[in-house]
DNA sequence: AACTCAAGTTAGTCATAGCTAACCGAAATT
DNA sequence: AATTTCGGTTAGCTATGACTAACTTGAGTT
């Protein structure tokens, strides 16, 4: 996630799930509600994402990700996304300690874990069936 | 791990591994030296450790790790050891990743994954039985 | 028109955690 | 004995990221 800061990539993700996708304008205020620090946190970190060219804003000083903040947020999401799977589906974690640990670990896990998480994610479906087959035979 | 900071958690452990289990005094230079950061940023964090009362010291300002100290080391390294078993030996990570990733998901994942990973790591030896089973008879 | 209120910014503070440069004290060298 | 060197600390600086309090500004209300 180049150079930004496990906060900043925080921001990013904050900033276009706010925007059903990057594409509204989205309130600091309600940025800041939502990663629950205060606005003045949100509204200097905004300016942050602004400098780098990750956020754009209108009139009043809204947000909107750029298509760079969008690919970020993307990318920052499917790597979620895939961890969540993995703590979820296969660890059997419940939603809300599988959500939470993904978002934690997706800072720090390297690009092969991710990969390998990503593999067992469809090893895994199949292994199902295989253990169907050994519970039949049991 | 109580109120430690990851960074302060990081100095624990390298003590802990420096003095070969945490019996030996360690020397300010060489935790700086393990850790890749100056002796001044290693001096500082043994001074809060020691008010936190998690290491003490000699005549020479060398630390040890106090019983409680010690304790805190243990609980992370076996952590961390559940997590790289998961990445090394299910994942099939190799070793550099996996120990990097461990040390850095140590610090993230709840006590609810870790047992979920610990589960995982003993059924796994199981399913490769079963994995055995089901390619004879393919 | 005057007022209120909500949203955002600015100014100033704090904690963590890193750094360099300079200093102290004790051991080792010459 | 004088000097060097090594280990540790102190002082002072930087960056990130949070906070509160106070200000500005624009929109809606009375």
């Amino acid at each position: 996630m180049s150079d930004l800061t496990i906060s900043m990539q925080h921001y990013i993700k904050a900033v276009y799930e706010l925007s059903c996708g990057g594409s509204d304008y989205v309130r600091i205020v309600d940025i800041a509600e939502e990663l629950g620090v205060s606005k003045t946190s949100a509204s200097l970190a905004m300016s942050r994402l602004a400098e780098k060219g990750l956020v754009c804003r209108n009139e009043q000083r809204q947000v909107m990700l750029t298509p760079e903040g969008e690919t970020l947020a993307v990318l920052m999401l499917d790597k979620s996304a895939i961890i969540y799977r993995f703590l979820h589906n296969v660890l059997g974690l419940e939603e809300e300690t599988a959500n939470t640990n993904a978002c934690a670990m997706e800072h720090v896990i390297s690009v092969e874990t991710l990969c390998a998480l990503c593999r067992f994610n469809s090893r895994e479906s199949k292994e199902h069936r295989c253990e169907g087959k050994c519970a039949v035979k049991k």
